[in-house]
DNA sequence: GCTACATTGTGCGCGCGTGCGCAATCACGA
DNA sequence: TCGTGATTGCGCACGCGCGCACAATGTAGC
């Protein structure tokens, strides 16, 4: 059945489990698509194919259990358990990477954080001690993690990858500037503000 | 001709345009669409009918010239002009986006910043002087911006946006985990790790 | 100037994602 | 227990984006 879904549908997912979270807290315990696709911009249509390539959760006439949709979703997503991440580069940008408080609510937890700048190394930022670069492999050799957190110069970027990835790294959250190579088995996704940037000026550069 | 060009296209030209800036930095004058796409790990086709929206800009036999379609690329994105931008939110998040140096060379100029902190209002971070969320409105009537970037938490997030877009923002950056509503007119993008994170888990989850 | 070669620009078909529309199904009240 | 109303799950068709494959076209060498 489930044999090939499309990555957008995956994309989605997190989407639909942040807006049940929130109507979770909120006390509601049955919202139907209808209401969930206005919340975010989706039609309802888009939401019910969506979750049907997993199994069928909702109930005709009522909509979805809040609660269980949501459990069912993490379970999907493999957000049941935590997961360990590591971070190179701890500039002003791992820094607030680092202090970010959005991570560990969803079981995302950084457990170390590299540098290559030795007046850095040896410090201590928001609890976590700097450690040297050239330890990353060393260090992922005793302490597994299966993320890694690319917040360097783009001019370095790429050896950073390559050495997560021969550290065994599974996915690698990149923030640097560049178009980053990765083997196939090694997911990637990019924060590039200047991207998004740069294409939204298309369309407003004609405006008024 | 070019009377509907679909958003994926306009997303992937910015992604052209920063391999062809370093190609010209390394003194490239020529390059053809294969190796473009290795680079960048598109296709070659893809790239030249994502051109052909546009017009002609190769040679055959020989490619692309480097510096020629980078111009020409900037020209459709309206990147030939400078851009001003608003901040929102000067927490650890954005400091981080008034230190980044990735902005200004590429034309984008953060004019004003402003939070709802009494004790961060009234200093100054990396030479902007923090100013009042509520003279938001009265800034941009005098000082125009065509961007606002929003680093709020969640919560005021959507307040926020709405008061950009009352101001006359035409393009937004949100860093906020929530899913924003705005106007058509009005475009935005959402830099949101935590769903990158969670889709990628998926992929991951059920590795070795 | 002519030939051989390389690379672009694009018409076309394939495949995939999206949303419509309806049958199936469940809750609830009488 | 039965009927009514609401909402899901999903088959299907439409439309769009991607990439193939080739003709068009420019380059370079002789």
């Amino acid at each position: 059945m489930a044999l090939e879904i499309p990555e957008v549908v995956i994309d989605r997912l997190p989407v639909y489990g942040r807006a049940l979270d929130l109507l979770k807290q909120q006390g509601r315990e049955v919202v139907n698509s209808q209401e969930l696709g206005e919340r975010l911009g989706v039609t309802p249509a888009q939401i019910r194919k969506d979750l049907s390539y997993f199994g069928r959760f909702g109930k005709q006439g009522r909509g979805y259990n809040v609660a269980r949709l949501l459990d069912e979703l993490n379970q999907i997503l493999g957000l049941t358990r935590e997961w360990s991440m590591v971070l190179v580069g701890v500039g002003q940008l791992g820094r607030a990477i680092l202090a970010y408080d959005g991570f560990t609510p969803q079981g995302f937890r950084i457990i170390a954080a590299f540098d290559d700048d030795p007046n850095i190394i040896g410090t201590t930022v928001d609890g976590h001690l700097i450690t040297s670069v050239d330890e990353l492999a060393a260090t992922l050799l005793e302490r597994h993690a299966e993320i890694g957190i690319v917040a360097v110069p783009g001019a370095t970027a790429q050896g950073v990858i390559d050495s997560m990835v021969a550290s065994g790294v599974k996915a690698i959250l990149n923030y640097a500037p560049i178009a980053a190579q990765a083997p196939p088995h090694v997911r990637i996704k990019d924060i590039d503000p200047v991207l998004a940037l740069q294409s939204m000026t298309f369309y407003i550069k004609d405006q008024d």
